[in-house]
RNA sequence: CGGGGCGUAGCGCAGUUUGGCUAGCGCACCUGCCUUGGGAGCAGGGGGUCGGAGGUUCAAAUCCUCUCGCCCCGACCA
């Protein structure tokens, strides 16, 4: 492909709206351009990274013997009405009525049609197990777009679906899929993390994330340094840094204004772990108090499984529920629910007094108050290992992927059913499968670029190699620079031709920002001495070849670059 | 949906506080010359509903009201 007949936008200036690296670069390097908030245009760049990521995807889905199908991205409501997502769903799905009238949605996911499907064409448990898969556009009224391609409103996404008799076979379907997204994510060149998730509304028992280490990630995982347990912290467990027992005494202390634990710990000189976190919230069976240590946080999901939605307390109701201001709640001698983190089980503590501007410390659980003992705390940084003790880390990650084992949830709803060995009626065992591909080329660039631009992994660079000659107006400069790129087309090599009349300079740079991962230069200086350049985009180390044997050097290279 | 910020040429910005001549700068773009190993130089040139609507005023990019768009933080994220 010649540069000079190619859409490669490139700009000097960063467009003030991008905050993201990935963002910034792919706007740069003219790869994408945004149309309206989380709506993007691809690029003839941009696109052609799509298709290598689709590519791979394709072929490690059908690996597995999943097959590709495509589903429509609009969709009669009565089939989301009947899973009840229709209503669970607010206004993130984008809904429209078609000319007749009748409701309609767009597509933000296809658990429903595939079900559909299922439900149409499965019978007999001799039909099972089926993976159906394709890379679909996706449609979402995201509350909040960001991040350029990281979290757009409409998407594409690689969605497979697993159909199975049984349990047995579901695993079986799940571990497939694990397997394929590990070869994915490695072939795609992104380092990455397998973590157990939140099954959220998607329901179901087990579900993993596939997470990309990077600063631009929305979500926080949490890792063993010596074992293999991962976690999003939205499901993390941890245990909590040991205390030692103080041994105080039970005694009020005055302690005026200091209200947060941040507050009287300073003001009194003791450690936050050794305050307890009286909160007040109300759910939907009334005021319940809640109790974390004092250097942990509430964790609100674990919470909402326990008590169902909640809510946190005014400073008026804590006053007459409790009878006491905010910032001195302690534990003790309350009449109402109280739950608390499993790690105040042991030792003695400071807590509020119940009592305007003091604290009381020597409380003991179990002697000066009860409660019911949860996991209620954010894992962090620090906390040790639930699985061997070690200690844990937590990295901001983005989500590339997720696997979900779903059961008979869309299934049992769909009426999707088949008859088994016994001729019982018996509803599909399904899982759901994701990939976004989008993610997967920011995430390559969020963790491969440098101050010059983007260092793409050779598997999903647009191009396998960039050849530049340095001069378009000198002719022996032009006569070699040609000869190979023919060559290297003809040894079925995709390659980009810089044959642009623009001064070395300008083809360095826009050669580096857009990141081809192996550089070719022919320039009358090398030339002298009948060598031309290899240059490696990662390390910029450059090699001087002689020109009579270049054209398998190159070749080569970019082979050694792809099994890498 | 709550909080904050920003809309002036394709991109980056100045001008707005304190209204005042023809709305400016850098880059990019076009023409010519020149130049060719890390975003060259000189000369000439094109490009603007100052996000939009209404208002105040002799006079509005600038003040007032409404509105639209975009970004960031939070909530949310099937």
């Amino acid at each position: 492909m010649f540069f000079s007949k190619m859409l490669i936008p490139t700009m000097r200036e960063v467009p003030s709206e991008a905050e993201a690296i990935s963002h910034k670069l792919m706007l740069r390097a003219g790869y994408v351009r945004q149309l309206a908030t989380g709506l993007y245009i691809y690029l003839p760049l941009g696109w052609k990274v799509m298709k290598r990521i689709n590519r791979i995807l394709k072929e490690e889905m059908d690996a597995i013997g999943a097959q590709e199908v495509s589903l429509p991205i609009v969709h009669p409501a009565e089939i989301w009405q009947k899973t009840g997502r229709w209503d669970d769903i607010k206004e993130e799905m984008f809904r429209l009525k078609d000319r007749t009238d009748r409701d309609m949605c767009l597509g933000m996911t296809h658990e429903e049609i595939m079900t559909w499907l299922a439900a149409k064409e499965i019978r007999s448990y001799r039909d099972l197990p089926q993976m159906w898969y394709q890379i679909q556009t996706k449609l979402r009224d995201e509350a909040r777009p960001k991040s350029g391609i990281l979290r757009t409103r409409e998407f594409i996404m690689k969605d497979s679906y697993s159909f199975d008799a049984d349990d047995e076979g579901l695993d079986k379907s799940y571990q497939l899929h694990a397997d394929a997204y590990h070869k994915i994510f490695s072939r795609c060149g992104l380092k990455f993390y397998q973590v157990e998730s939140d099954t959220g509304m998607m329901g179901g028992a087990t579900a993993h994330e596939f997470m990309a280490p990077s600063p631009a990630g929305e979500d926080d995982i949490v890792l063993c340094v010596s074992c293999c347990y991962a976690a999003n912290v939205e499901v993390a467990r941890s245990i909590p840094t040991p205390l030692k027992d103080l041994q105080w005494e039970y005694e009020e202390v005055y302690t005026p204004q200091k209200r947060t634990v941040k507050e009287a710990s300073g003001f009194l000189k003791v450690e936050p772990p050794y305050f307890i976190k009286s909160l007040l919230l109300i759910a939907s069976e009334g005021p319940v108090l809640v109790l974390v240590r004092g250097d942990q946080e509430l964790h609100e999901k674990k919470l909402t499984k326990i008590i169902g939605a909640f809510r946190s307390a005014s400073k008026e109701e804590i006053l007459t529920t409790l009878g006491v201001e905010a910032g001195f709640i302690g534990p003790m001698g309350h009449k109402i629910r109280i739950l608390a983190d499993k790690s105040l089980k042991e030792g003695s503590y400071i807590s509020g007094a119940n009592k305007a501007d003091h604290h009381v410390k020597g409380i003991r659980p179990g002697v000066h108050f009860n409660a019911e003992w949860h996991d209620l705390h954010t894992a962090k940084e620090g906390d040790y290992c639930p699985q061997c003790n070690a200690s844990l880390k937590i990295k901001k990650a983005i989500e590339i992927g997720n696997i979900f084992k779903l059961g008979t949830k869309y299934s049992t709803s769909l009426n999707a059913v088949f008859l088994d060995k016994n001729g019982k009626e018996m509803p599909i065992i399904m899982g759901s499968y994701g990939i976004g591909p989008a993610r997967i080329a920011a995430a390559a660039i969020e963790q491969n670029n440098d101050k010059d631009g983007i260092i793409w992994p050779s598997s999903i660079a647009p191009f396998d190699v960039e050849v530049i000659p340095l001069n378009v107006n000198d002719t022996r400069t032009m006569e070699v620079a040609r000869s190979l790129y023919k060559e290297l087309n003809n040894n079925g090599l995709d390659v980009l031709f810089d044959d642009r009349d623009e001064r070395p300079g300008v083809k360095f740079k826009d050669a580096d920002l857009i990141g081809i991962p192996v550089h070719v230069v022919i320039g009358e200086k090398s030339l002298k001495d009948n060598n031309i350049e290899i240059k490696i985009r990662s390390t910029k180390e450059g090699r001087k070849i002689p020109v009579d044997n270049a054209l398998a050097d190159i070749i080569n290279v970019i082979h050694e670059r792809a099994n890498q």
